[in-house]
DNA sequence: AGCACGCCGACT
DNA sequence: GTCGGCGTGCTC
């Protein structure tokens, strides 16, 4: 019997023989433990063949770890699409989606009976598999003289217990601190024992040591969080449409608390923060599943019989066969998985749908530019109160006197603001004033960034995190006086806090989170943040929202920034569940549709205008597109693999070239960021209405030489416009 | 991905 | 002479 095994890793499926004396047959869907190089890993059983002649030597498999398949039938086809889907292997797309896939693992080893070994009298009982050399191992294996077996180690957790009974010989602290314990049965730690006890750590730390308590590893109950607040009402849709569009945060919850009523259904999140709040609310039962839980709580899930699963991407390959799917904010950027197969969930979802006749529901305030043809439902968008100021006539930088005025009114009326800045530090540049020398990244195409926590600046690179101490004085013609531009949360944090004394002022970024319970509990203020602010409950007190910089949320480069901005900006008017603050931005572009939009309460109209541009233009969703990316430490060694790349292209394109309704090669282009973390960085662009040309080509396309090549199967951010 | 192998430059 | 950087290839 052969096993075709998946493991976590970029590589098709490997073979190897069943597991000796294993009395199970062998199943697809059941994880298994197989040698694999020096060490043993756990892959995922794919196929069973009987035993097909091949010039391998092959291994044999040690043993399952599971009595029913971790994935099931419907699981492995998709895995097996999604991997096509994305010119990826499928082992890569399975640890991409279930990254806590291999357990650790109780692996022990004896010699067969009655075999002897000189050297190895102790190997005749079973011992743990880690004590041995590796090629011993191998050795005996592939003698036949070696049982093995494996299981998953049991998730523990240490405790404090009592050993003895109290005696005469111990102190009335020591006694009352052991009889807390004897009463609690168990602690923490050490130090809550002595708190709990109300003695001091001392007296802990005697009993230990006159061994009354002790500490003990107990099998670890895995459960996650009940929900906190009061459930929301389900609101019932009679024949919900696809997609449902506008409406409050809450409401939208209540609808898809409704669609989830029906059925085994997934809620799809984009990310933890908006995932665990509706989970709050969630009327039971339901179950979250998502990354921020430890990797045995998410094994532990797994299989849990609820109806209902609240989760992230990687619940989309739990074995059940879902009658619906629901995917939250199907806009959202956290969708895209940054590494690894660079998959993205929303499209997955829409797959796992297809395959398994799931019917699939979008819900989001504003419709992403993909799906906003589907037939939809639209509630009432929030009122929104928006006030563009000028930049182009506003006097003031980068605070305006209107922002001024309107910040003032936050501590007289006893309010709360939020200023939404793009960029944490304190300026995007820095530069001498005298001869206009700027830092640059020693490893990226990218001017250093400048933050200035305290007194003393550092420079630092937001893509590499190379770090270094701003000059005292310019490296080249030693000018003392330093401009900045490009200002970020500690510029605004500054300038807010000298325009408005005594206005208490908070930080809120990925590198500073200040404690925002003030706000939190209505006390008048100002936060300024990033986009990590989003990710925070509103202040109950919350009046105004403003964005010094609109344009910073406004990459150029990116086809796709249109549609996020207007995201953005109806994300605000969202923030507070009742409340409409006043939406002020400073900007260079005060008429952009995506503003316009907003204060017409519109939230379809931006992506269907974008879907028609894209239509006329030749982007996604109106086609395929697929980005190789070519990268080398040697510029002219990146560069020469990506014109190799693109000359082969343009010949298996052939007549298709001029054919093809939009030009379906562009480039090589040197990337948005031309250096990246030391390696220069190559754009080619591959796009078709037909995905099927696509894998054609790339199947086709042999290997470059030198570079490292990869692919990005559905770009979402920094794709530069294609130039006709 | 992670790891071993092998090639070329730098230095005790 | 060796140490060690990185590029290449392979994993049943």
């Amino acid at each position: 019997m052969h096993l075709s095994v998946l493991l976590p890793l970029p590589l098709g499926p490997l073979s190897y023989l069943a597991p000796e004396g294993e009395a199970r047959a062998p199943a697809v869907g059941l994880r298994v433990a197989v040698p694999f190089r020096k060490g043993v890993r756990v892959g995922v059983v794919v196929g069973v063949e009987d035993a097909a002649g091949g010039d391998f030597a092959l291994r044999h498999a040690i043993g399952y770890l599971d009595a029913e398949p971790f994935l099931d039938e419907a699981g492995l086809e998709f895995l097996e699409r999604v991997a096509a889907l994305y010119f990826a292997p499928a082992g890569q797309l399975l640890a991409d989606l279930v990254p806590f896939l291999e357990p650790p693992l109780v692996h022990e080893v004896r010699l067969v009976d009655g075999v002897e070994r000189p050297g190895l009298p102790r190997l005749a009982l079973w011992r743990d598999a880690s004590e041995l050399d590796p090629a011993l191992l191998d050795e005996l294996r592939e003698g036949g003289v070696l049982e093995e077996r494996v299981r998953e180690k049991k998730p523990t957790r240490k405790t404090l217990v009592p050993l003895r009974a109290p005696s005469e010989r111990l102190t009335p602290k020591q006694r009352a601190a052991l009889e807390t314990l004897r009463a609690l049965g168990e602690a923490e730690s050490q130090t809550a024992l002595a708190a709990a006890a109300g003695v001091g750590p001392g007296v802990v730390r005697a009993l230990v040591e006159k061994g009354y308590i002790g500490w003990r590893e107990v099998e670890l109950k895995l459960a996650p969080q009940p929900p906190a607040g009061p459930a929301l009402e389900p609101l019932p849709v009679p024949e919900p449409p696809p997609r449902i569009s506008g409406g409050r945060r809450a409401e939208r919850l209540q609808i898809a608390a409704g669609l989830a009523a029906e059925g085994e259904t997934l809620v799809l999140f984009p990310e933890r923060y908006a995932l665990e709040r509706a989970y709050g609310r969630w009327p039971p039962p339901a179950l979250p599943f998502h990354g921020g839980q430890s990797p045995e709580l998410r094994r532990a899930l797994w299989r849990e019989g609820s109806p209902v699963v609240l989760g992230s991407y990687q619940a989309l390959l739990m074995p059940r066969r879902w009658r619906r799917i629901v995917v939250i904010e199907e806009g959202s950027d956290s969708y895209k998985l940054a590494s690894g197969s660079r998959a993205h969930a929303v499209r997955l979802a829409e797959l796992r749908a297809e395959l398994l006749g799931a019917s699939l529901h979008y819900v989001s305030l504003s419709p992403a530019v993909e799906v906003v043809e589907r037939p939809g439902l639209l509630l009432r968008p929030p009122r929104t109160r928006v006030l563009p100021i000028d930049l182009r006539r506003e006097r003031g930088w980068p605070l305006t006197g209107r922002a001024v005025e309107l910040l003032a009114q936050v501590p007289e009326k006893g309010r709360q603001a939020l200023v939404l800045v793009a960029r944490r530090g304190y300026s995007g540049r820095l530069f001498c004033k005298s001869c206009d020398w700027q830092p640059v990244c020693p490893n990226c195409d990218l001017p250093l960034r400048f933050h200035k926590p305290g007194r003393q600046g550092r420079l630092v690179c937001h893509q590499c995190g190379h770090s270094e101490p701003a000059p005292e004085v310019c490296p080249v013609c030693g000018g003392e006086v330093f401009g900045y531009s490009g200002p970020g949360v500690e510029w605004l944090a500054e300038k807010i806090s000298s325009a408005l004394p005594g206005l208490p002022v908070f930080q809120y970024s990925a590198e500073r989170k200040d404690d925002l319970a003030p706000l939190q509990r209505g006390e008048p203020g100002v936060v300024v943040g990033t986009t990590a602010l989003l990710r925070t409950p509103a202040p109950p007190e919350l009046a105004l929202v403003l964005l010094p910089y609109a344009e910073g949320f406004l990459p150029a480069s990116d086809f796709r920034a249109p549609e996020r901005y207007h995201r953005l900006l109806w994300q605000l008017a969202d923030l507070h569940p009742t409340r409409s603050p006043l939406i002020a931005l400073q900007t260079f572009e005060p008429d952009h549709p995506a503003v316009e939009a907003l204060a017409e309460g519109d939230v379809t109209g931006v992506p269907e205008t974008e879907l028609a541009l894209r239509r006329m233009l030749g982007y996604p969703p109106a086609v395929r597109m697929v980005v190789l990316e070519f990268s080398h430490r040697q510029e002219v060694t990146a560069r020469a693999a990506a014109m190799e790349a693109a000359e082969f292209l343009r010949k298996r394109l052939g007549d298709y070239l001029q054919a093809a309704p939009f030009p379906p090669l562009f480039g090589p282009v040197p990337a948005p960021v031309p250096r990246l973390r030391g390696r220069y960085v190559f754009h080619l662009l591959l796009r078709s209405p037909e995905p099927d040309r696509l894998r054609d080509w790339l199947s086709d396309l042999p290997p470059p030489k030198g570079a490292r090549l990869r692919l990005d199967p559905d770009p979402v951010g920094f794709v530069g416009l294609l130039a006709d």
